[in-house]
Formats: C-alpha cells, sequence, structure tokens
DNA sequence: ATATAATTTCAATAATTCCTGAAATCCCGA
DNA sequence: TCGGGATTTCAGGAATTATTGAAATTATAT
C-alpha cells in the first residue's frame, strides 16, 4: 500500500482533526490509512506507512477497536493480524455517533439522574434543580430520538435525510409553524 | 450565587466532561455555574465560586464567548460586565452544534474537496478517491440535514423527535423496510 | 486629563497527554 | 515443550496544553 499525495493529505488531515475529536493524531491517522486502504493492513505495514513506533501503532490500534472502528482478519499462512476499516461508511457512521453517545452524554445522563433524585427540594436549589431537568429531558429526548434512527435500514434514514425540513408537512400544523410558512 | 452540593456536582462533572469535549476544564466548570445561577454572574463572583485566577476566567469567558454560549450585560451604576447562559436549552443546544460543525466537519468538508478536485485519476487513487467520494458524500448529507433542521421552529424539532421511528411510514414504503415491519 | 477599577495579555511553569524503546508476554508450529 | 515471531506493557522523556501572577491595556467617573 503505497501513500500517493492524496493519500498522505487525507491521512494528514484526519491527523490533526482526531484531536478536534477525542482521539489522538496517531490514532487519527491509522485510521485514515485503513479507511483509504483497499486491502487489510498488518501493524508493520502501519508502522512504515506512517513513520510510528510499533509499540504507538498497537495502542493505536487497541484504542481503534475500543471505539469499534476497525475489523480484523488473518491470511492463511500468515500469522499477524490484519486490520481495515468497515467497508459501509453509514455503518462507520453509525458506530462512531454510538460510541460518541456513551463517552459524551451517558455520564451525563447517570450524573444528571441521580443528582436530581438526591435533591433536598431547597428554596436554594430551586432554579439549578429545574435547569438540570431540562437539559436531562433534552437529553433524554435527543438520544432516544438517535436509538430510533439507529435501528431504521440506513436507506430510509437517507431518504428522510433528504426530505428534510419537509418532513415537517406532515406534522399537525401548530401556530408557529404556519406563520412562517406564510412568510 | 452560593455554590450548593447540587451545583457543586453538576460544575465539576461539566468540568470533567469538558476534556471530552473540546473544551478544558475551566471551562466547562464556568459555563456549568452560569448554566445553574438564576442571575448573571460577573468575573469575580466566578473566581470566588470556582477557586481559579482571574486571568484564567477571562479566557474561559472568552471562549465561551467565541462559543457563542453567553450572553453579556451590564448593571447600572456598576462597571463589571455580567455573564450568563441563554435562558433556552433548546438554543444552547443548536448553537452548540453548529459551533461543533464549524469545527469539527467544514474544514474535512474542505478538504475533501479540494483534494477531489486535485485529483489525477491515476489507477492507484481510484479506492482511495472513492472512499473519499463516499465520506464527502455523507457529510454533505447530514450537515445540509442538519442545516434544515436549524431552520424549522423548535416546537416543531421537538414534535419530529418524539415521533422518532415513526417518521418513516410516510416514506413510499421500500422492500427492506416492509420486511422489517412484518417481521 | 487623571485616577482607578476592570479586563486582557503574556511569559513562565505546572499539569497532562503522547510517544518511544526495552522488556515482558503471548501464541503458534515443530 | 521449546523456539521465535508477533504483540503488548510500561516507565521515562518529549511535546502539548492549561494555569498563573505580573504587567499592560482599556474604560469610566470625576
Amino acid at each position: 500500500m503505497n501513500v500517493t499525495p492524496l493519500k498522505q493529505r487525507f491521512i494528514l488531515h484526519l491527523g490533526e482533526m482526531g484531536s478536534r475529536w477525542g482521539i489522538n493524531r496517531t490514532v487519527g491517522q491509522i485510521y485514515a490509512l485503513l479507511y483509504v486502504s483497499e486491502n487489510p493492513l498488518n501493524a508493520d505495514e502501519i508502522v512504515h506507512a506512517l513513520g510510528l513506533s510499533r509499540s504507538n501503532v498497537s495502542m493505536g490500534l487497541k484504542e481503534l477497536q475500543s471505539w469499534r472502528l476497525t475489523r480484523s482478519q488473518h491470511k492463511p499462512g500468515d500469522r499477524r493480524e490484519y486490520f481495515s476499516a468497515p467497508e459501509d461508511t453509514w455503518e462507520i457512521f453509525r458506530v462512531l455517533l454510538e460510541e460518541r453517545r456513551k463517552r459524551e452524554v451517558d455520564p451525563t445522563l447517570t450524573m444528571l439522574r441521580d443528582a436530581l433524585m438526591d435533591e433536598t427540594g431547597s428554596a436554594e436549589d430551586e432554579y439549578a434543580s429545574k435547569r438540570m431537568a431540562e437539559m436531562l429531558e433534552l437529553l433524554e429526548l435527543t438520544t432516544e430520538w438517535v436509538d430510533d434512527m439507529q435501528d431504521l435500514p440506513p436507506k430510509t434514514v437517507v431518504q428522510l435525510m433528504k426530505l428534510g425540513g419537509g418532513v415537517s408537512k406532515f406534522l399537525k400544523p401548530s401556530k408557529a409553524r404556519k406563520a412562517k410558512e406564510e412568510a
């Protein structure tokens, strides 16, 4: 797997973006490489392609597996492990959403539920607990909705997304929306 | 603004989560404090409540403003600036989504478009450019859809979300979905 | 204009996260 | 069971990011 300038550009970019997401540069680069590689790669091929240490690649692959973003397989007569990114880009996206939710919102859902459960009802906390309840409601609604979407076949989700704002016409018209439509 | 145990718990939690999002602990804590405070706070009140240095609070507030997550105002006869989080939790969520998109996906959209534009069509890059085009398509579809949703009134979005998977019944049935429904 | 409160900037350092090479462990075939 | 390649662990150093206090700047009241 020769790293052409096109691939190089993609790899370096995803490496940089990695830090804006919860992963580091190395992990971003490894994933980018796997994503644009037609065939599965073993750890040494990744080391060679990206110029990283063997141990760093090992840790990066472990991290990617914890995100469920890679598949691994073996070739007959070769005991090394070969890694690849799933074929289906939508599937990758779906898993990514799920994992980010698990890491970024589930802990907050738990904290809010627990904290509101323990709430003493003191006057001092009236506003804070109202606000926390609002946040909880919002997070619950969005996570339930994401779960619902995950259950639909990807084709259906694509159709719905292409509909865009158009879906709202199926709802019973509200005063607010009618006013907007008339404008 | 007394920091009760309930508020404390919320503040510490959002501080920790901050690092999983693109913000640091301090910024997360400041926002949490503003979010659960009924009245706007000035920088010194934040310093006192959270035990941070004055300069750190100043930088944190600047960062929050770059995310458009705070409002600021003045009180008559007081030249200090008072900060608050918007009342409307959905509005906060909307802005957050928008800013994250700007930081986390727009640069990648640009990179993919530019790179595919420059593509030489060499056989070596056939697979890579196909994959990059798939990613571009996915990102374009989702960002357009998010834009569409942002244009709807929040009430409508909430209605749609509550519908969940139910919206799909408005689509022309596909073979795949019918099979699922019969199951 | 001046004094002074409020805020920001910035360079130094503290804290955290990343990356490496060496050593340990794992795993399969003979 | 042994040999040796493949992989992982881990402690130390490198690099990055966060935080601070002091100095500089800005803004306001008199």
